[in-house]
DNA sequence: GTTTAATGTTTGTATATACAAATAATAATG
DNA sequence: CATTATTATTTGTATATACAAACATTAAAC
């Protein structure tokens, strides 16, 4: 019984819009993540990084030495993944890594540090893209409320 | 000028809050986005099926036919993205393709419609694991508010 | 002090997704 | 009616990401 009316209430939010599942979280957030990563990508395409690395990049920039356990937990990735993207960035001489005992360090290589003034105007063009489409305050307060979710759904 | 006080505004929201990219629409949205498909991918588990199959399928059961270009844009995926899926869950015997000229239609096998009643549970099982960790008020309204941005930066 | 547990990082493997190009079929245009 | 444009779908290829397992190193426990 119970059941079934939380059935009934998800098959009337999905129809209450255009698109089937436009009111179902699932795909909200997905979909949502995807267009947000599109206009990033655009930002970051004339220097030649994705978002991801660019973010990375900019944090070891930032943090010279900074440890890839560190830069998950910031960047809300795996380990893993991490992993994956500093390899590819050595690839392009973009950082470096020196391991000692357990613990690697990455720093930024003298062509990442130069990059870095591009990247801002890259982070710019983003946030300025953003603000136009969504508006300052809108985006922010989403933005903000979002990551009281996510918090939420990490216990 | 105005490039730099953007950028001031970046960072200062940036460090506004506990993790480094926290309060920014890049990051939220996407470790958000991967957080409640973390949470669905759970509630498929079950009947061995990820939320993107899941979903399609659910979809074919209720329009027996329905063509890829229908799931493309209902389920906010490319057409390719749609195929791969249709492929696997072909290979699964969950749904049968027929192509007749250009159109493609998507039929659900028995198999299919047998899994009918568990997919159900299963999505109110997500359901209600969302609701008690966010909020029914809450994910509601979320849900709605990311679905407008979503559709501004359609165009 | 030797064994066991915890920590940090990397691999092996698998996933969903996208873009661009290729097909194939229909519709439009001259 | 022949050519061109549009539409629907599928492939080839590339991406970011994750999980589970493997290492390797340090810390804890007995």
């Amino acid at each position: 019984m119970y059941i079934q009316t939380k059935c009934f209430y998800f098959v009337f939010v999905m129809k209450a819009s255009g698109s089937r599942f436009s009111k179902c979280l699932y795909f909200s957030a997905n979909a949502f993540a995807r267009k947000v990563e599109k206009l990033a990508t655009n930002s970051w395409k004339k220097i030649n990084l994705t978002p991801s690395h660019a973010y990375l990049l900019m944090t070891v920039i930032e943090e010279p030495g900074v440890q890839p356990g560190k830069l998950a937990e910031e960047m809300q990735l795996t380990p893993s993944t991490i992993t994956r993207l500093i390899e590819k960035m050595e690839e392009n001489k973009l950082v470096v890594r020196t391991t000692e005992g357990k613990v690697t360090n990455v720093y930024p290589t003298p062509k990442a540090n130069q990059l870095y003034p591009q990247m801002k105007d890259c982070l710019d063009e983003f946030y300025t893209n953003c603000i136009s489409i969504l508006g300052a305050e809108e985006m922010k307060r989403t933005a903000i409320n979002i990551n009281k979710l996510s918090d939420k759904l990490s216990s």
